[in-house]
Parts: C-alpha cells; sequence; structure tokens
DNA sequence: TCTTTATGGTGAG
DNA sequence: TCACCCTAAAGAT
C-alpha cells in the first residue's frame, strides 16, 4: 500500500470526506483510546502528506500525526458497517469512516515535532517546496548504490520499494551503480519520471509504471499482471527486451531489475 | 491450521 | 546487519 501517493492521495480523500464537520474520533482497539476523546467532535482544519507521513491539524491545534509503515492500512468503510479488526483510528464522516489499522505512527505531536520531520526528509516531488535541485545535489554527494540511496527519505521523500526498482528500470541504470557517478541529466530524468509517477499513482491510487507506448492501452486500464517493468517479477521477461528479470538484495530489501535493460 | 509475506522505519549490537 | 514493531491476507501443509 504505501509509499508516498498513498500518503498524498489520502491526504485528499480524507480532506473530501472529513473537513468542515464534527468528526467524531474513537479508537475500538483501544490503542488511541485516550487521544481519540481529546478529539472526538473536533473538526480537521488541515491535512498534509509529506512524503510518507501525514499530518492532520484539527481546530483545537491539535495535530495527528499518521505515518502507515509497511502494513498500515488507512481505509474507508460505509459508516454503518460492523467494526472488525484492529481498529487504531476511527474517524467518521457523513456516509463513510475511515479505518487506521496497522500504522507505524499515530500519535499526537507539538508543531515543533511537524517541523522536525519536514526538516528531516529530502525534496517530496509531490509537494510545491520540493526542489529537484536538492535532489539532484544530494545524488551527487553520495557515493552509496544508487539503489540503496532511493529509499533514503532524506533524498528524495516518497519513493519506497516498487518505485526504486521501476524508476532504475526506466531510465536504464543498474542499481548498484554509485550514486555519485551519475550524469546530472540522469538524475534530473530520476526525479521527473519519479514525479510523474507519483502523480499516476495519486490519480489511479496505485503504482502503475507500465507506459501506454509499452502496453498499448492506457495505464489505468492494466490488471495487476501487466502494470510494473520488474518489481517482482523475477524470471519473467522484461517488457522490452525479453531477457529475464533477476532479483537480488540492494540495502537490505528484495530489488529486481532487467540485466540487459539495465547493465552495470 | 499453520507459516510467510508486505509498497517501512527504528534501535541495538 | 539484524531483530523487532504493527496487522491481514495469501500461501503452504
Amino acid at each position: 500500500m504505501p509509499e508516498g501517493h498513498t500518503i498524498h492521495r489520502l491526504a485528499r480523500d480524507l480532506r473530501k470526506d472529513l473537513t468542515q464537520r464534527n468528526v467524531p474520533v474513537s479508537s475500538p482497539q483501544g490503542r488511541f483510546a485516550e487521544s481519540a476523546c481529546v478529539l472526538d467532535g473536533d473538526v480537521v482544519s488541515r491535512v498534509e502528506a509529506a512524503g510518507k507521513h501525514l499530518f492532520m491539524h484539527w481546530e483545537s491545534d491539535q495535530i495527528l500525526h499518521i505515518h502507515l509503515g509497511l502494513i498500515g492500512k488507512f481505509r474507508p468503510y460505509p459508516v454503518n458497517d460492523p467494526l472488525t479488526g484492529e481498529i487504531r483510528l476511527r474517524l467518521e464522516g457523513e456516509k463513510t469512516a475511515w479505518h487506521l489499522t496497522g500504522p507505524q505512527t499515530c500519535v499526537l505531536v507539538e508543531p515543533a515535532v511537524v517541523a522536525g520531520v519536514l526538516d528531516g526528509l529530502g525534496p517530496d516531488p509531490l509537494r510545491r517546496d520540493g526542489r529537484r535541485g536538492d535532489f539532484v545535489d544530494r545524488i551527487a554527494g553520495s557515493k552509496k548504490a544508487v539503489g540503496a540511496i532511493l529509499l533514503d527519505q532524506d533524498v528524495i521523500a516518497g519513493i519506497g520499494n516498487v518505485f526504486r526498482s521501476e524508476l532504475l528500470f526506466m531510465v536504464g541504470i543498474h542499481p548498484s551503480t554509485p550514486s555519485n557517478s551519475l550524469t546530472e541529466d540522469q538524475a534530473d530524468e530520476i526525479w521527473n519520471i519519479a514525479a510523474d509517477l507519483l502523480r499516476v499513482g495519486v490519480k489511479l491510487n496505485r503504482i502503475v509504471t507500465v507506459t501506454p507506448e509499452d502496453a498499448g492501452a492506457a495505464r489505468w486500464r492494466l490488471s495487476d499482471d501487466e502494470r510494473l517493468y520488474a518489481y517482482k517479477r523475477e524470471g519473467l521477461p522484461c517488457r522490452r527486451c525479453g531477457t529475464e528479470i533477476v532479483i537480488g538484495k540492494v540495502a537490505n530489501r528484495s530489488m529486481w531489475w532487467c540485466p540487459r535493460c539495465q547493465p552495470g
């Protein structure tokens, strides 16, 4: 579920469903019960996404910091649906109730915490303040493998394990390539494609990287088996050259690439 | 009915 | 580099 596109889409949907109304807030599971009481009936004033972080600002000046982590989900359900599972946080809208399960972070914070998180993040292509130049500088300033550095949230905020494999496939760069050996044009291209793919992700509410040219169809039409170039496709033929996609470990996590399209 | 896995991040050794 | 946290769904038995 959660790379940057998920969080920005959530911010948009939560804004639409929950602002300008008193929101019943609860924690059916109980682990957020005390804070839920503090927020119960409050009004959402602003919802902000930064990389994989979500901040909900309330009119009482409370700020709710949410990070989904690997397994967290924040999804809408009909308000009258029976409650099942480990619902840490429930926000009730008019027809829709949002259920948060398995988050890495769900806590009320002071403004200084928000500032600290924002300060620690690299540029986010989905934010107005996300500067491509900052990304290019950070790419040039590290000798780590590019496949590793793309996961560093202080280099570029919002990229995760799916996007890093897909990005490097699309620019034709081997994941082990030292970051500081990329040309400025290559870094620019990674940024531009990342921005494009993230925007597509927000729009479709899922990651689809295969281009209409390669697919012969619009992105929104592609099935789960058709939408990615490399991620989880080890042993399958590359969509561009037919060579078998390979899998390896980069920065302690699985990574996929085409040995022919991404020589190294 | 198990075990494994997942688009993430932290903190200890 | 590793264990660990959180949860649900998919896969193996």
